[in-house]
RNA sequence: GGCGACGUAGCCAAGCGGUAAGGCGGAGGUCUGCAAAACCUUUACUCAGCGGUUCAAAUCCGCUCGUCGCCUCCA
């Protein structure tokens, strides 16, 4: 497998330290309000490397951090009068919520910062010691001119910086690059007690502190967002390099924006959708098919269009494994094999297809469109044998097995994992649900325009079916009769 | 100002030195009373522009133009 690292600037063959263990360790949210699609894509892209990682036969463990104080949070609290622990419980709260309904799967170990305060105490007194860090009017910051490899990861030089960089005005620090470890706490605020007086952890501390105690001083992956690259990476990698005297993580990987209207989304511009939104108006499949249409360091850019092209592209998914589990049990066995040669190669390369994208720094655009080539082949397979009396044993075999490949290979990005009849049903039942028709209505709709087909009462027919069409009803006359589906 | 990424058909998106995957949309066709849906076929002599390297470049190098991001909290 290549990977593409951040650190070294280009793609790099993977191979863990512990042979067949990958260690990983992601920065997940601040929680002081609700995710949005940004987080989702983050979420989303970890959770595809996870599966896919283990899918590849490694050991995965996987660490995933709630940062539950900050300032944004002691902000929020203030500005809505609640206490700011109890904000933060509320939006881990909701963040489960959310990522249960995306198909999400739980991170190994999920440390919150609040829980740790000692270990970054620790690190800090480490930090101290070796003096890489300075304590200063109840603060404690760290002196990145100590650090002769600041910058490494974010590829800056620490004079390029400071030529364009905002001039913090806080003159307790040496230095206006210097960051804080810790912070001496105001009145009001909330605090625990360190060496420095009261006060709380600075932001950067709390994954150098977790990460070394549930994965060591040295680990293979560590993830996010690429606006994480600086400050926040780059400073836990002073710190944890500062601190441990040795490597951090050896690959960093930072997947990138999700945009609208081409441009990034996030709080401060306000241009955000959260994830509850979305999955009102799609299901979290759909969603999936969308972030992983896009390989996952590129933009994203976010539209309702982009959204229904997913949907209608899911769809078809669906229709393909529907019509070969339709085929399957209709067919007669016998005769000889109708499938050719070149689509059968086609159908049993699939598997191999979609592991060599994915191996090519999860390249899940691609791994897709493999996926969608085989829906085109096996959709022309099914035409062909479905217009035969009997069919195949070797057939019905390669069309079952597609199936079941199919199905898993998409499972590792999340996507098809319904069956196709209950996805279609479900489809249904949406509508229905939103309609003020009932099923049963709109069967004695289709029965009254049958009995005027009948009559050759094309007006009367058409009549009815516009009627339905109107509430995105839309019938399928069939030899096997009428039935119907969503217009979506 | 510093650093970086990107620019591929109407739209989205792979490809990263050997002659343009895939999706959406469009156009034809099969089916149908006509439709719709579904399915099939088709849809870039060309990869922002201009130079250069090479037997060979969308892919490497340089310059120009354009878009975006980071340098401050941010997935």
């Amino acid at each position: 497998m290549k990977i593409y690292n951040t650190l070294a600037g280009k793609k790099e063959a993977f191979s863990p330290l512990e042979e067949g263990h990958v260690q990983l360790y992601v920065c997940g949210i601040t929680s002081y309000d609700y995710c949005h699609i940004g987080h989702a894509r983050s979420s989303l892209v970890f959770d595809m490397v996870v599966r896919y990682l283990r899918y590849r036969g490694y050991k995965v463990t996987f660490v995933r951090n709630f940062t539950d104080i900050d300032d944004k949070i002691i902000a929020r609290a203030a500005e809505q009068g609640v206490d700011s622990t109890q904000l933060a419980e509320q939006f881990i709260a909701a963040f489960y919520t959310d990522m249960d309904a995306l198909g999400v799967l739980r991170a190994d170990i999920e440390p919150k910062a609040t829980e740790h305060i000692q270990d970054m105490i620790d690190l800090i007194q480490e930090l101290i010691e070796k003096g890489l860090a300075y304590p200063s009017a109840g603060d404690v910051y760290y002196r990145v001119g100590k650090f002769s490899d600041y910058g490494m990861l974010s590829g800056r030089k620490l004079e390029d910086m400071q030529a364009g960089a905002r001039i913090d005005v806080n003159e307790q620090k040496e230095d206006p690059m210097d960051f804080v470890l810790w912070k001496g706490a105001k009145p009001g605020e909330p605090k625990w007690s360190s060496p420095w007086g009261e006060g709380r952890p600075g932001w950067h501390i709390e994954c150098s502190a977790m990460s070394r105690k549930y994965l060591g001083k040295n680990f293979d992956i560590h993830g996010g967002g690429k606006d994480l690259i600086f400050p926040h990476h780059e400073n836990e990698l002073a710190q944890s390099v500062g601190a441990n005297q040795c490597p951090f993580a050896n690959l960093w990987m930072h997947h990138g924006f999700v945009t609208i209207k081409d441009e990034k989304m996030s709080k401060s511009l306000g241009n955000f959708l959260t994830i509850r939104d979305v999955l009102k108006e799609y299901p979290a499949e759909t969603l999936r098919l969308f972030i992983f249409s896009t390989q996952y360091r590129n933009p994203l850019d976010f539209s309702e269009t982009a959204l229904q092209d997913a949907q209608t592209g899911l769809d078809r998914m669906y229709d393909c494994l529907a019509q070969i589990n339709e085929l399957v049990q209709a067919a007669e066995q016998g005769g000889d094999s109708t499938i050719g040669q070149k689509d059968k190669k086609k159908i049993q390369s699939l598997r191999q297809r979609f592991e060599k994208a994915m191996d090519n720094d999860f390249n899940s655009a691609q791994a897709l469109g493999h996926l969608f080539d085989g829906v085109k082949v096996l959709n022309k397979a099914c035409r062909l044998v479905g217009s035969q009396q009997e069919v195949a044993t070797e057939d019905i075999q390669l069309l079952e097995q597609a199936k079941v490949t199919m199905q898993d290979l998409a499972g590792l990005l999340g996507v098809l994992q319904q069956e196709p009849g209950q996805y279609i049903q479900a489809k249904k039942d949406r509508l229905l649900a939103s309609l003020t028709l009932s099923e049963q209505k709109i069967n004695d709709l289709i029965a009254e325009r049958n009995a005027a087909r009948e009559q050759k009462d094309w007006a009367t027919s058409d009549a009815v079916r516009d009627k339905l069409l109107a509430h995105n009803i839309e019938l399928h006359d069939g030899p096997d009769g009428t039935s119907w589906g969503v217009n979506a």
